[in-house]
RNA sequence: GGGGUUGUAGGGUAGCUUGGUCUAUCCUUCGGCGUUCGGGACGCCGAGACCUGAGUUCAAAUCUCAGCAACCCCA
């Protein structure tokens, strides 16, 4: 166990958070414009391992696509309640050059207006439908709250939007349950936990019918949103003018989803696992997931010979684990084998081989985990199917032990209603500001803006999938009528 | 949306109150050489900085204003 740790997670997060990303090399944040970062090569093997697994899963069902960064002002004006949605956050190209352009453009925000106009040409038919496309792309937001590495970012480098389109309202709720249970294996993959709420009304998505959201908890006890889904219906397909002829010759609107994820679930993978010694990445997405440690500089002796016998034995190790399929790297730099282990530790390598001289001579090699520093001795015989074994004993450890984390910072009340005593609120405040207090309200915005002042949270929306047997109707806390069960925290 | 703090080598800092021997401190980092080497080694030599702009002044890292950026708090 290594003896000096000069992070600390629990007490203040936020210093925790930009020291990683800086030691760890995710994200360089020196760049000078707001809310705006380079990523460094580790950080983008690591973005593009986690996005490897989202475009895995989407392959089976989506198209990649790739849209223009740039939306003419009058295609991103035409959808009324979208764009007052987005407006104040847009970033404008007014010249070319010294020229200004007659029709500004707008780095997109979100893809829609990019998109749309040109599934109006691309869909004719019934045949053409389900259209379901998707594209990683950059999207800029002026954002003017506190920006913060993956997390508030003006140009959001890695947005995962899918769009599709289909035949009827049923086939269209039927894309957001699959579009649910994608995110669902996505996130159980980085080992993420997170609960799943309908987006009150008068918080959807600009433009939808109504909006899901994937929310997990951060070490700080509050929310980020990592993933919505919306069901768009015909609002856009009727300003866009999407339309297909049916069977029967009838034109007919198309019905739409959309839903995205952003490299917030970069940050979640780095906040969530991560301690006082820097990350733990889940061995799915770990750039290095086995690092190996020669052990060559055996204290007295000429130790030239062993020097050799150990680096061999490393390499034979690698290239054994390497054609399992199990990314490897062998550290032989000329560093001290502690200061080894420190960086290999800050970078989050879930597994690291130690092979010295006395391993070699018992023919063994020592395992010693990330998430827990145990220690153990393997027999080089038995290395790679060991090292897969311990791996997948690795994610399911940090995966159980974060939701157990999920799940102890969901404060449920109940009985509260609006009889409420000072004392309940009180507590209510206080569970709030750590976490997710579970409770009863009913739709009204004003009931919502009531709730949202009086605890200092936002409401994250009515319990998408409730757990059996849990009772998931009582009287709004607010105004004591008719009300769901609904989940709110400070958020992100 | 409102308020506050800060900006000095790649990273972290001292100096700023009271302008002048600041030719800018210390730690770390980086390059070289040597001794070391089962949890962040040590010695010697060398490299590297006052955010940008304007102002005040004989003189600005230090004072004033603006910009840019980062961080924190409240709503």
């Amino acid at each position: 166990m290594p003896p000096e740790t000069i992070l600390q997670k629990e007490n203040n997060f936020s210093e925790w958070y930009s020291e990683i990303l800086k030691r760890a090399e995710i994200l360089d944040i020196r760049y000078p414009v707001k809310g705006v970062y380079v990523w460094y090569p580790y950080g983008y093997k690591l973005r593009k391992l986690i996005y490897e697994i989202l475009q895995s899963l989407l392959d089976k069902e989506h198209e990649e696509v790739l849209f223009p960064l740039l939306i003419p002002r009058d295609e991103l004006m035409k959808e009324k309640e979208h764009i007052k949605g987005f407006e104040e956050e847009v970033f404008w190209v007014t010249k070319g050059g010294s020229t200004e352009l007659e029709i500004p453009l707008a780095l997109r925000p979100t893809s829609e207006t990019a998109i749309y106009p040109v599934f109006k040409v691309w869909i004719r038919s019934h045949r053409d439908l389900p259209l379901r496309v998707y594209q990683i792309v950059n999207t800029f937001r002026y954002e003017t709250k506190h920006t913060r590495p993956l997390i508030r970012v003006r140009e959001i480098t890695s947005f995962k939007e899918a769009h599709t389109a289909h035949a009827s309202r049923a086939a269209a709720e039927d894309q957001i349950k699959r579009a649910v249970a994608l995110y669902k294996n996505f996130f159980d993959q980085l080992a993420i936990p997170y609960v799943i709420t309908r987006r009150p009304d008068w918080d959807k998505f600009p433009g939808a019918e109504y909006s899901l959201a994937f929310d997990t908890v951060m070490p700080d006890g509050r929310t980020m949103q990592i993933g919505t889904i919306h069901l768009l219906g015909e609002s856009f397909a009727r300003t866009f003018d999407i339309k297909y002829e049916d069977k029967d010759g009838a034109l007919k609107f198309v019905n739409q989803t959309c839903y995205g994820i952003s490299e917030r679930c970069v940050a979640s993978v780095i906040a969530i696992h991560g301690d006082d010694h820097g990350l733990i990445l889940p061995p799915e997405v770990a750039p290095i997931q086995v690092v190996i440690v020669p052990i060559v500089f055996s204290s007295g002796g000429e130790g030239n010979i062993e020097v050799k016998q150990v680096e061999e034995a490393c390499f034979t190790v690698q290239e054994a684990l390497k054609k399992a399929g199990i990314r490897t790297f062998v550290d032989n730099s000329e560093e001290r084998p502690g200061a080894k282990y420190y960086r290999w530790e800050m970078k989050g390598v879930p597994l690291r081989l130690e092979i010295g001289p006395r391993d070699l001579r018992n023919n063994r090699c020592e395992f010693v985990r990330r998430n827990d520093f145990k220690r153990v001795h393997v027999p080089l015989s038995e290395v790679v199917p060991e090292v897969k074994r311990t791996l997948k004993e690795i994610h399911e450890e940090i995966h159980e032990k974060a939701k157990e984390t999920l799940r102890s910072n969901i404060h449920k009340s109940e009985g509260i209603g609006a009889d409420k005593s000072a004392e309940e609120m009180e507590e209510l405040r206080r569970r709030a500001g750590r976490g997710i207090v579970s409770l009863f309200l009913c739709e009204r915005e004003r009931c919502g803006n009531e709730l949202e002042e009086q605890l200092g949270v936002s409401v994250l929306g009515e319990v998408y999938e409730p757990e059996g047997g849990e009772k998931n109707e009582g009287g709004c806390l607010i105004c004591s009528e008719k009300a769901k069960r609904i989940y709110a925290a400070r958020a992100y």
